[in-house]
DNA sequence: GTCCAATGGCTCGCTGACATACCTTTGGAG
DNA sequence: CTCCAAAGGTATGTCAGCGAGCCATTGGAC
């Protein structure tokens, strides 16, 4: 039965290191801290994750190791997110009903936020925070543009108001990424891409959630489309 | 930065022990396991939710306090979903926040999965399961009502054919039947609930997916309604 | 020039959770 | 009637992760 595998799945991805470790790659590689920018200190952020200061080090580390960032001491010092980034080794092995599900789950939850978005009445700082997301995404070179873009998404999610569809969105895009890298970014499709996120943005700030909703769908398609054609 | 705050929240949301008391209490409360029925082994179940059979009995014997299951030995044994269950005590105090965050994240899941779930080409076993979810919802007592809503809209996230999906719905269900249990059951309600359930059903075997989406939007926005309309 | 607050770096004892192995109960197969 | 497979029940040694405290470094405030 199906169903139950879904309720009674794994209750820990993993030990406390690797999900550190998987939450920290996952701001950096969204761009919610980006390259030069400093993640909360030690102690803050051991808290935030309800995790130990040990185990946040330990992370940390192995970000360290890997290149992601670097650790300054002293006051003013901090964890720094390191630019250029690393670029991760690919594997090319993908699994087809990964790629499915983790598709399937973006579209669910992309399409739910935008239209919940642009239902909502935006305060003025939601509406700059997306005018200028989207222009961080005009503007954005192709090294960085994964990253903009993920901002941008995210972006859109926040202008729900709930930081739980937030984070799923988050997630959904984490796994949708980590395909992404998979494949080769061209310029026309980015071209296209920021045509398409004109047309959600406007949608969501003049309040038109039906059509907001059309865009993004349209905009996922697109991209899922990619991923199948160079991954199956 | 509320965006800092949903990527940098809790690794983990409890202790294991904790974590495999929802887990399987979920499962009870939506219905997944119903009154009577049994629950996978305890080693197939440790293994499942990636726990220690240890902290799994632990959390089974918790349930068995609390009077919603009873272990049985021997060959053909196992531990079974009493019938009928206890009825949790409500705490009276809500979350106004807790509860928009909640009904936010479930009208973004719950319409994205009418909506892909009608856009899919269903197999027969979907369909059927689809149409006995919706006959026992249908024929369901006030008591089990909410268990058998409950599988129907699994079953609705099921038919996408995505599990993370599913467990999302799942999840965000979890969260709005903790508040729903907070407010009466009224029949009128229940019966336009099932003309509702009907409506949705009806489009996404039909492949209908705009519409399907409508029909899960207005569904949800009356239980919304309610719940905004008992607890504000 | 001195001080100090904020940061990363480190150590140690304690507890929760785990893996593993074994025991007990039960009801059907033969 | 006997046996045994499958299920729950129990015991033990090990280790990851935690809390708490202290140290080391840094740069601004005074």
């Amino acid at each position: 039965m199906p169903l139950q595998d879904a309720l009674f799945r794994p209750v820990r991805a993993g030990n406390a290191f690797e999900e550190t470790v998987e939450r920290l790659m996952q701001a950096i590689r969204l761009g919610v801290v980006g390259p030069g920018e400093r993640l909360p200190a030690e102690r803050d952020l051991a808290t935030r994750l309800g995790v130990s200061r040990v185990t946040l080090r330990e992370a940390i580390r192995s970000l360290q190791d890997a290149g992601y960032v670097e650790s300054r001491r002293g006051r003013y010092g901090g964890t720094f997110v390191n630019s250029p980034l690393p670029v991760p080794a690919p594997d090319r092995r993908v699994d087809p009903a990964e790629l499915a599900d983790a598709l399937t789950l973006r579209w669910a939850v992309e399409t739910g936020a935008a239209e919940c978005a642009a239902g909502r009445a935006l305060g003025p700082v939601e509406r700059r925070n997306l005018l200028s997301r989207l222009a961080e995404c005009r503007d954005a070179s192709v090294d960085s543009y994964r990253r903009k873009d993920s901002r941008l998404h995210l972006a859109i999610a926040e202008a729900t108001g709930s930081a739980s569809l937030t984070a799923a969105v988050a997630d959904a895009r984490t796994r949708v990424n980590a395909l992404l890298d998979r494949i080769p970014l061209l310029p026309p499709n980015l071209a296209h891409s920021n045509e398409q996120h004109e047309l959600i943005v406007t949608h969501i700030v003049a309040g038109d959630p039906e059509a907001a909703r059309r865009a993004m769908a349209e905009h996922l398609d697109g991209t899922a489309l990619l991923l199948r054609g160079f991954l199956s």
